[in-house]
DNA sequence: CTGAAAGCGCTTACAG
DNA sequence: CTGAAAGCGCTTACAG
């Protein structure tokens, strides 16, 4: 199987391309060529690398051929979370748009973490990839400078950039945290206390939403904010409902930073028998599953993920193939999904 | 910043090692030494690649390294789903375990399709991976060849094989099917259903435990058994449970191949003013965050998806550094959680 | 501890 | 349409 030539080799013991000419006879820049621009080769040549090939069952040198070519055709995706199902649906969005492509996807779970996105982003940069496809606006300087120095193509996903140099994919989270807090006023709600978690850039943007919308109706009131920083959970949310109730009893309605946090508030309400929305509308944010199929159905916004991680996908691709894209900014908007929560 | 020194070169543009070496004034290989085998240089000497390599913002080429060492330093990760919640903590578990060696991880969703497993693979192996990690047991032929001519080694998540020489940590599926099946006959139930999705391996081994334990209490009747092709949600469990309860009007209690079923389900005799578990008995499998919340909790199987994760990885990574494992087969077991749905 | 040179397995202008 | 040769940016026995 390992046919080495030579004594003091360090080869692999793979198959090489130089094996696969060999077999087929013809010169290894032929077989080359038969295999990655097909086209460029005589029918019957190519017939006898694509034997050659399935006969060694040839398997191509990735590393050599980034090497040579200077192209990696990678594309990194950086995520802050797996386990959320935003960023997973943002992840298939993606992977589907660029299926047809022999792109190698390199997916990096940064944790909330600026410290972890750097680290990752050394790590991908080795790789010389072809583009980055990040979420957010928001990094740190480090990240910033690596970007810029390295000259890749980047796509931020979720929110919407407001330099028109930027290329971005999402919608306006700050717009979204407004709507529905105005939604909650126009209902009749007076005290709507917000419920934030993990203190990221969109909990960030849409508490700034929320606030805005109180401030206009002059229903502002500090004490109605409830923000911290643990990673947002059933508990969390369930916990997190315990404590504002307790410094704000008259609260008569929550808006919660993600659905997340506001199945735990309705589950606990139900424990507690306070009745949603009778006594305490709640209402989150993405519309997960769940959403929908809960008793009471979860008020909401839903948000385009899937779309966002197409379309973030599909314009970075154009960017790579040399494209000016028509628009540089993508909005795709939201919806409320007035349920019988809130 | 391009210091490409000849006209026809194809050169990246980015900085090298050699460019690296010479700002530092040492030869390109004590450069490369400094960087990767820092205790064989002096201090001195590595003091001032280090300087070079800050002030040159030098970033190494992975694939010139792993083409020249024949170590890719890659772990290829293979899942069914990135949206299955199981999945995400496996990988969680997984990164964790390898946080601190330089190792990339490729994950590649498979989406419960061997075609795409064949795919997935095929792109991956030409990476020359260091070790695969792979979920389940069973693989098409094409993919089990693949793997056998790679020589890569490989661990096995979620279940235990059978034959020792492969390398597997996870738990009997069968024998937790059965364990909560058996616990529902204990319960006094009869007409216990199966509610299967995805069709999948482990699904499958559910219903084979499910199935042992009917036929040992005489409670055996294939009409208790649904099966779909579908992927697992919430929706489907809600299906499903409308078309047992349609087909087997006495069931009495309900045993759903996993969570996301199990809450369909449940909310759907919330719908319909069926009481869980007074009327029906429901369980699920995986413990999913939102069953130890909802009302009422959900009876479940805790899986240690985390740790399968966290320890197949170590067990890969001691292979791959050529220890030989203690054990090559890790069972981590499982957990009946008894709650109020069942 | 340090260095000169060969080699890893591909691709690519350039000829023919 | 096909090929000889150089080169991509590293690492590694082998010497000194």
């Amino acid at each position: 199987m390992t046919k080495t030539s030579n004594g003091k080799s360090r080869a692999s013991g793979r198959v090489t391309l130089a094996e696969v000419a060999a077999h087929a006879g013809v010169a290894t820049m032929t077989a080359s060529r038969a295999i990655s621009q097909p086209d460029m080769v005589s029918a019957a040549l190519r017939a006898r690398v694509e034997q050659a090939v399935a006969e060694l069952a040839y398997v191509p040198n990735r590393a050599a051929r980034a090497l040579a070519s200077a192209h990696s055709n990678v594309i990194v995706v950086l995520v802050p979370s797996l386990s959320n199902a935003v960023f997973t649906a943002v992840l298939a969005g993606i992977q589907d748009a660029l299926d047809a492509d022999n792109y190698q996807i390199l997916i990096g779970n940064t944790r909330y973490s600026d410290a972890e996105e750097e680290k990752l982003l050394g790590i991908y940069l080795q790789s010389n990839p072809d583009g980055i496809l990040l979420s957010g606006l928001s990094h740190s300087a480090r990240v910033r400078q690596m970007l810029a120095t390295s000259q890749v193509p980047v796509v931020s996903m979720m929110d919407l950039a407001s330099e028109p140099a930027q290329l971005s994919v999402g919608f306006s989270q700050q717009q979204a945290g407004h709507t529905m807090t105005q939604y909650l006023i126009d209902k009749g709600h007076r005290r709507i206390a917000f419920l934030g978690a993990q203190r990221d850039e969109r909990t960030l943007k849409r508490a700034e939403g929320y606030r805005a919308a109180m401030a206009a109706a002059g229903l502002a009131d500090p004490r109605l904010e409830l923000m911290v920083d643990d990673p947002s959970t059933i508990a969390l949310g369930a916990d997190l409902l315990g404590r504002m109730l307790a410094s704000v009893p008259d609260c008569d309605a929550i808006f919660c930073c993600n659905d997340d946090l506001a199945h735990g508030a309705i589950y606990q309400c139900q424990r507690r028998g306070i009745a949603v929305p009778r006594q305490l509308a709640i209402c989150g944010f993405n519309d997960l599953p769940a959403s929908a199929w809960m008793n009471p159905s979860v008020t909401t916004i839903g948000t385009p993920r899937y779309r966002i991680g197409f379309e973030a996908a599909t314009l970075l691709r154009a960017v790579i193939k040399g494209d000016t894209p028509a628009a540089t900014r993508i909005d795709l908007g939201f919806t409320l999904m007035a349920r019988e929560s809130a």
